[in-house]
DNA sequence: CGCATTTGACCAGCGC
DNA sequence: GCGCTGGTCAAATGCG
């Protein structure tokens, strides 16, 4: 799976969700200045509001219970794939040293090229979950799109990395680099970039393991290094989702009243389930899994 | 001069 | 056992 599921998952995160509605009223208004002759008589024009605030709350009210049954399912999946991965285990009295990556939790991630992060969904709270033999090594991958132009095998991720080596493999004609992360000495974290044999604008970057020290902050970086964080967005074209956007966007927003909170995680909830292709890339990431 | 990158050599696992 | 392959090491090189 991975790169056959490409998706736009661009959300339209507005901080402030009632822009639409504002300038929709200041249009209106705008309107109502340049043509005073037809005035809405008020009453009508609350009636109208009303009806649209009902109607808003309709489709809120959908979208919500389409996010739960999409949670159910997902959890649902989630368990069924656990148990198998539990028999999987139970078979496996050993695995080698090398080529186990087969047994690990490739958590496949479509990130932009920017200076935005993705943490491994892998995550401590789910590796508890994992079988033992997928505990010791997290393994994600990342894919990042790339100006074509750019045959670099730079990710940047806000870790610090050295590179150690660079190989060029049988299935893939351009070259693997490997990478240490190196912002922390005793980091485990190995990082493998690669460009993908199907698209060569896209990266594909295999993290293994989990840092044993904090995300860097953007001055940490900076003073790490400083030529990769003064232009984060420099090295590249496009993104192929939204996702860390929308992660930076929900940080930013981190100090907001709970109630203008609420009203963006609604927001994000409705973008994502409005999305066919998301709610489609989701099934099948998850089936891949359990497949 | 110190650090990061490059690159060929080496090592270990796997399949035949 | 041998060859293939992926991963790592470390000396050489480049750069600020």
């Amino acid at each position: 799976m991975g790169s056959s599921a490409w998706v736009d998952t661009t959300l339209d995160l507005n901080i402030n969700p009632f822009h639409l509605r504002n300038k929709a009223l200041r249009t209106k208004s705008e309107g109502e200045m340049a043509d005073s002759d037809v005035k809405l008589p008020f009453k009508q024009e609350n009636a109208d509001l009303v009806e649209e605030l009902n109607r808003i709350k309709a489709e809120n009210k959908k979208l919500t219970e389409m996010l739960t049954a999409l949670g159910h399912c997902y959890n649902d999946l989630q368990n069924k794939f656990m148990e198998l991965v539990t028999i999987n285990s139970d078979n496996e009295v050993s695995t080698s040293k090398k080529r186990k990556a087969e047994c690990e939790d490739y958590s496949p991630n479509m990130i932009g090229f920017s200076n935005g992060n993705k943490e491994t969904s892998c995550s401590d709270e789910d590796s508890c979950k994992m079988p033992r033999e997928c505990i010791k090594t997290t393994i994600s991958r990342t894919y990042v799109r790339t100006n074509p132009s750019d045959n670099s095998l730079i990710v940047r991720d806000g870790y610090q990395w050295r590179k150690y080596g660079q190989k060029v493999t049988k299935d893939n004609p351009s070259p693997r680099a490997y990478f240490k992360c190196s912002f922390a000495p005793s980091c485990p974290v190995k990082r493998k970039v690669q460009r993908s044999a199907e698209d060569p604008s896209v990266l594909v970057a295999t993290y293994e393991g989990v840092h044993n020290h904090a995300h860097p902050s953007p001055s940490e970086v900076a003073i790490l290094s400083p030529k990769c964080s003064a232009k984060p967005v420099s090295c590249a074209s496009g993104s192929i989702t939204g996702w860390d956007g929308a992660k930076k966007k929900t940080q930013e927003v981190d100090d907001a009243p709970a109630a203008i909170q609420q009203v963006l995680v609604q927001h994000m909830a409705a973008s994502l389930t409005r999305n066919p292709n998301f709610t489609a890339a989701l099934a099948a990431a998850i089936s891949g899994r359990v497949i």
